[in-house]
DNA sequence: AATTATTGTATAGTTATTGTACAACCTACC
DNA sequence: GGTAGGTTGTACAATAACTATACAATAATT
């Protein structure tokens, strides 16, 4: 909500400083106005607040506060003892899974609950509910699992994760993306979740969910006026009818930011390769900020490490 | 009450700067006497003098000012309930309709969340949701409505019932359900609404959804103890395999109750007729009623019309 | 000591946002 | 009917931000 020079005004630091830093080492990725003006929110600005503090009164050098700023957001996601509580993510994945095998709805969702009391919600699916899916698959794989059971999960993550996406309010604004997986395509908790950060961040998320096929697609995004599209596809074989409608739509949208996920684009070449995302938030993040950064330039080809 | 220039003097605030804020940004709208000119109510002024604040203390420019304004004054009017109103289920169910087909995420919850604040909720379900999801089907028949339409609708009404479904404080002592679609089978609307059914009436439903192979389903069904099966099926060519399949289970489990709902029983011959259930919730409850009142002798066959 | 890297700041050339001025006309009200 | 005050629309100026590049000042390294 503020202006770069409320910010800077705030700080003490001049609005030239924070663009440096923001443009050097991604240290924060503010919304932009259609213009392109950079929005602040107040969480935007504790974390400069931060940083401050470590350069101006640690002496820290901000390239190094940047790391530190990084390190620590990590952290606190991926450590196993968040902080407001002496349980573990794996003590509590480890009991929803036991609920879940047993097919035991009400455990399971008393133990949802106890973990979004307990943890960030985005911990929550990340690091208690994504983990229990893996180990479901792998051991579905394995014949350690029924499928049953494994549907029984994903439809049980499934709708815990839906349940909280539509409750973040969505800047119409903003930029809209569609989410779907192709024909055949089953499993799309993986696009459930960049919904979510995606809704989060703000955008409306148009979710046609798993085996929509390709018809009409361009028609609804005519319609929607969408301007990122997110697919998510685990099974190669279906990987050239994905990258003939990706080479269509661009040809028909050439503004048409495109995002991909799931096991299908693991080993994929250019130009597919630059619009693969992987799974786990920290590269979402990042991904974000390059993109809201090169907003007016929307090829995602420019992205940078660090 | 007041014309501009009272309210621009009692905000300091030009008067040509309120009118190109409410110009560009549609932050008021007072009323208009017969010749055009403005009249501020004293809401007005508490609104203006808010964005004034927002403006000048907090330094937030005035267009994003104005965005959080709207932002606040929507979740006023979503929290104010018009109980009042003698909306029929048609009209919302018209304009959820509407939504839905435009891909509009906010509109579609907005008025389900309406319908939610005016009706029982089995109503809404019953007499708004269910009516759109039939029309949806036949329009998409028709070639009236396109595929990822037909997707975005259920799989919006899905999220919203299952939503409810899991809200109802189960008596684990009573019953347990299994609720499940065969195989090729995704239509599961039915399967839902049967599902919060039970469990409103205090059954633990263990949801296994659409597309669920048979195998295994024995072991679910002893390590569970489940005592009801619902099956729902569209397609009548996998009659045959269902038909099988309920054999082989009332054999394994005698007094295992089993409920068959979906167009593929409509027209089906006894053993099986006796079993199933047309869609509308009056037959529901007289079911229920009657499977319950003669809950000692488990065979459905001695029902009778109440 | 010289070289290189890091970091803050300055500047140029644009573009966006926002407040204000003005013309031409209209309304309220004594 | 006159006057003070209102209307819409367009125009414009004043800020304020944007990107990109350049350039000292400082810190680190060879």
């Amino acid at each position: 909500m503020f202006t770069i020079n409320t910010i800077a005004k705030r700080l003490g630091i001049p609005a030239v400083t924070l663009r440096a830093w923001e443009f050097r080492y991604g240290v924060v990725a503010p919304a932009r106005t259609g213009g392109g003006h950079r929005i602040y929110t107040e969480e935007d600005f504790q974390t400069l607040l931060w940083l401050k503090e470590q350069v101006v009164d640690r002496g820290i050098p901000i390239s190094q506060a940047a790391k530190l700023l990084k390190q620590r957001q990590e952290e606190v996601s991926k450590t196993n003892k968040p902080l407001t509580s002496n349980v573990s993510y794996e003590e509590m994945a480890a009991n929803l899974y036991d609920a879940l095998l047993a097919y035991d709805n009400v455990r399971a969702h008393a133990y949802i609950d106890l973990s979004f009391s307990l943890f960030h919600f985005e911990d929550v699916f990340h690091h208690i509910l994504v983990p229990i899916l893996k180990r479901v698959g792998e051991e579905w794989h394995d014949g350690k699992v029924l499928i049953a059971q494994e549907h029984f999960v994903s439809s049980f993550a499934k709708q815990r994760i839906l349940e909280f996406v539509r409750l973040f309010p969505v800047d119409r604004t903003m930029p809209k993306c569609i989410a779907f997986c192709p024909p055949t395509e089953t499993h799309h908790i993986g696009l459930l979740l960049f919904t979510m950060f995606m809704q989060k961040k703000g955008h409306e998320v148009i979710y046609l969910g798993p085996s929509t096929t390709y018809t009409h697609l361009f028609e609804i995004i005519t319609e929607t006026q969408a301007e990122l599209i997110f697919m998510s596809l685990t099974d190669p074989r279906y990987l050239k009818p994905a990258q003939h409608w990706l080479d269509e739509a661009l040809e028909h949208f050439p503004h048409l930011k495109i995002v991909l996920g799931g096991l299908a684009f693991d080993q994929v070449d250019e130009p597919l390769k630059s619009k693969v995302l992987k799974g786990n938030i920290e590269d979402w993040e990042r991904w974000y900020t390059n993109v809201m950064r090169n907003k007016k330039n929307p090829s995602l080809k420019d992205q940078e490490k660090g």
